[in-house]
DNA sequence: GCCGCGCTACCGAGTGATCGGTAGGTGATG
DNA sequence: CATCACCTACCGATCACTCGGTAGCGCGGC
């Protein structure tokens, strides 16, 4: 579910050691998972002693709610540069997975926590939930306005979205094991062609 | 010592101490994630030291090789289970995942391994990996064999089998989640209609 | 029958490394 | 003189893993 995390934000120049914290941060814990990351490593990525973090984030788990509340922030307005002015469609989306394609990591590090989210007591878990849910109520809506309230195969747009979503964090799986097996936009492009399939409704109608 | 006695009456299945560490590595696993993991909570949970473990397993990484093992013969088993002596379906998948929702931590556990593999040098990549490498492809044959070569919207089965298997990976995710708000079943289904719109369901049976 | 011998199944104690986090300081800037 | 930025030094906990045992069991020899 890599709708709002793309890479440009990224690749801007930090504005000051907070920021710098942060975008390290993220990268570590791609490489690494959450609980596989140490402050220690995110410290030397920005060339700072592990309590040198400690004096921007007073702790592990608020540098992880920073990290997330940052893309949160700068994420819609990655969208909104996507197709400036126009309306979000669904091959708005399948061209950002096109771009996610060279930001290996940004994907990384996003399937990985939201992936890590599920576990026990994960301080993410709060993120990713609200998140997925706002996303499929986004998605459906999205669905909705494209392709009608009919679906081929009697699918609905609220069963789309969460299947949607579901195959854009699959493909992002798969596509991080195995990335020259595993064609992502295209694959998506795939599964948007059986939502818009035209596919006569199999009785009366 | 007459504490192994008791123990062995005590537990309906007799089995060996392997196995039982096995079954309770799967567990932690599947709550703290491989990384989180130690070796002293899964001792613990079979009433061990964490030597007691080390001398089964003699490291932390072949523990959780056996695991993976042990969790594929587990699931051929309930696809065995799930249609007795037939052919496989998409229809048995579809069992498959009924079951599921009533196995949490079993889907909890391998949900998590399969994403933590993504990371660095983690030591069941080449096992996911693998995993599925193969799982696509037989799917695919699963999907022509039941659809045809041609799918809706010019999607083909070997589109269709890396999407199947992304959308039971990421259904997973948001249901592990939000499992009241997701019905993982019903939306997988959903997506075999989605597959299926322009095939007239089989007849007969 | 019982005695030693090797084997399996563990455990206690400890290794060095690393973890997240605290306490208290220093030096530069204002 | 105060504040910020960041440091050294340290803490207790925990990590995977090693070493050196010991207790029980089966087995062969006498």
């Amino acid at each position: 579910m890599l709708l709002y995390n793309l890479g440009s934000i990224l690749s801007a120049m930090p504005r000051n050691r907070r920021e710098e914290i942060l975008l390290a941060a993220l990268d570590v814990f791609g490489e690494r998972g959450y609980t596989g990351a140490s402050i220690a490593a995110v410290a030397e990525r920005v060339g700072l002693s592990q309590q040198g973090v400690l004096h921007y984030f007073p702790s592990k788990d608020r540098l992880l709610a920073e990290v997330l509340r940052l893309r949160d922030e700068r994420g819609l307005d990655v969208i909104a540069l996507g197709n400036s002015g126009g309306t979000v469609t669904l091959d708005t989306i399948s061209a950002i997975i096109d771009y996610n394609r060279e930001r290996r990591g940004i994907v990384q590090s996003f399937t990985v926590l939201s992936a890590e989210s599920v576990l026990d007591d994960h301080p993410a878990a709060d993120f990713f939930r609200d998140r997925y849910r706002e996303s499929r109520e986004w998605m459906a809506d999205l669905i909705r306005a494209e392709c009608g309230p009919d679906l081929p195969g009697g699918v609905t747009p609220e069963q789309a979205a969460p299947l949607l979503l579901a195959v854009m964090d699959g493909l992002q799986q798969q596509w991080l094991l195995s990335p020259d097996d595993v064609d992502m936009p295209g694959l998506f492009r795939a599964f948007l062609a059986l939502l818009r399939a035209n596919v006569p409704p199999p009785a009366g109608d």
